[in-house]
DNA sequence: CGCCTCATTGACTAATCTCAAATGGAGTGG
DNA sequence: CCACTCCATTTGAGATTAGTCAATGAGGCG
């Protein structure tokens, strides 16, 4: 318990004691199962809980009128969400009570959720500075590397590449492209030999390229937190 | 002060008691000046303050290595923020500590933050949305309207418009866009006979036209809250 | 006046989308 | 095992959107 994907995640950047971390493994107690594509939250929903995934992957997503559907959020094991399930999904529910009243014990803690929110916001403006600012090319890459740093911090991937459930469509949904175009770049990246994404697995063949090309910092990812904003 | 820009966005989503209000105006305490085009924070800095907008405009922004410019987030009188001002602006400066010391007696203030803090990742996630998935038009009007929506909640504009001190610029630089696009978007709004944007001056002729042709739906902005995430 | 910045417009280019079709694997029922 | 369907992937061709480059105005300001 004490190395779930989330404790570990905090782990990282805040120092919690063994008390500390204790607290967090009382909050994995409830926990609870989400087929594929099974909506775990609803828009506007307004609910006292909220969850840690363990295992699996989610998005958050919202449609609009004309049917297209934009992807607001990827979540990954360690990650704490509302959202949707993209593949069989474990999760722990989190009452927010429960949160208050750790909180209330462990100062520590409550700092970590304040730096993981943090750092969930900076992946968000990321993402929108991706899709104001950056082509096609670069986005694609730039999320794909997103991914296996955020992965390779809970523990998931290796140094070749990391499994990605992922369809293309959900890929153009995430990125504000066609699924067609999405394909494409996927091709180019792959052609030019920088990264493979192919049979739900991500290849990473130059890493150092890929970096260079889509201008990757990952310093939004392991920020100093939490800032107070 | 009890009538600031803040403690009445406030006001209109959680019920705030004269003891809350109070504690609101003592955060307004040190008030400070930027000029305009100033950076009020740079990337990265851990600062133990924020600040709370009373009167001018700001944004944050990203900018990348080729050049270009992603504008995060668009601040006007009422809204919190680590930013850069657009026009001169006066702000309050407001400690972290002052913040917690003023959350142990008056949860509800706590509770009302946690709310505005929401609301502002609900605006972010909506403008993802609109880069990923809406045309240059829709996005242009829609960002009007969203502007619009928030300025009357803080008491600034009236039924035809509101003054907007933005340039097609930096409009484009927040709606990912090249300034002549946005120039030529205007003009079709223009013609089409549903907003104006002249002389620092927004004027929607055609409210209803408007909001049915960029879909948009102010839920974002006044949704019930805070929820936990 | 001379020098800015911002707004405006035209002509052309480039990126991305849409439509359409072909491929290929995974499951399903016979 | 085979035929069939379903879904994701792949590719091509043409249309559309938005960007780039370039030039001209219009207004503010020393």
């Amino acid at each position: 318990l004490l190395d779930s994907p989330f404790a570990r995640k905090l782990k990282a950047f805040v120092a919690l004691s063994d008390d500390d971390l204790n607290v967090v493994s009382t909050l994995d107690k409830r926990k609870r199962h989400f087929a594929p594509g099974r909506d775990m939250f609803h828009a506007g929903q307004t609910d006292a809980s909220a969850y840690i995934m363990a295992t699996g992957w989610a998005c958050g997503y919202i449609l609009l009128p004309d049917g297209t559907r934009q992807i607001t959020a990827i979540k990954i094991p360690g990650d704490f969400l509302g959202l949707r399930s993209i593949t069989s999904v474990d999760a722990s529910e989190v009452r927010v009570n429960d949160l208050f009243g750790a909180f209330a014990g462990t100062p520590r803690l409550a700092i970590a959720f304040l730096w993981a929110a943090s750092r969930d916001e900076a992946i968000l403006v990321e993402h929108l500075v991706g899709l104001g600012r950056r082509s096609a090319a670069q986005r694609v890459g730039h999320f794909l590397l997103e991914l296996a740093a955020r992965l390779k911090l809970v523990g998931l991937g290796d140094k070749t590449g990391y499994d990605c459930p992922m369809s293309q469509y959900l890929l153009a949904d995430t990125l504000g492209l066609s699924a067609v175009h999405v394909n494409r770049v996927l091709r180019e990246l792959r052609e030019a030999g920088l990264a493979t994404f192919q049979q739900g697995r991500v290849t990473l063949h130059d890493l150092p390229g890929l970096i260079a090309f889509c201008d990757f910092n990952p310093g939004y990812l392991d920020h100093d937190g939490p800032l107070l904003k």
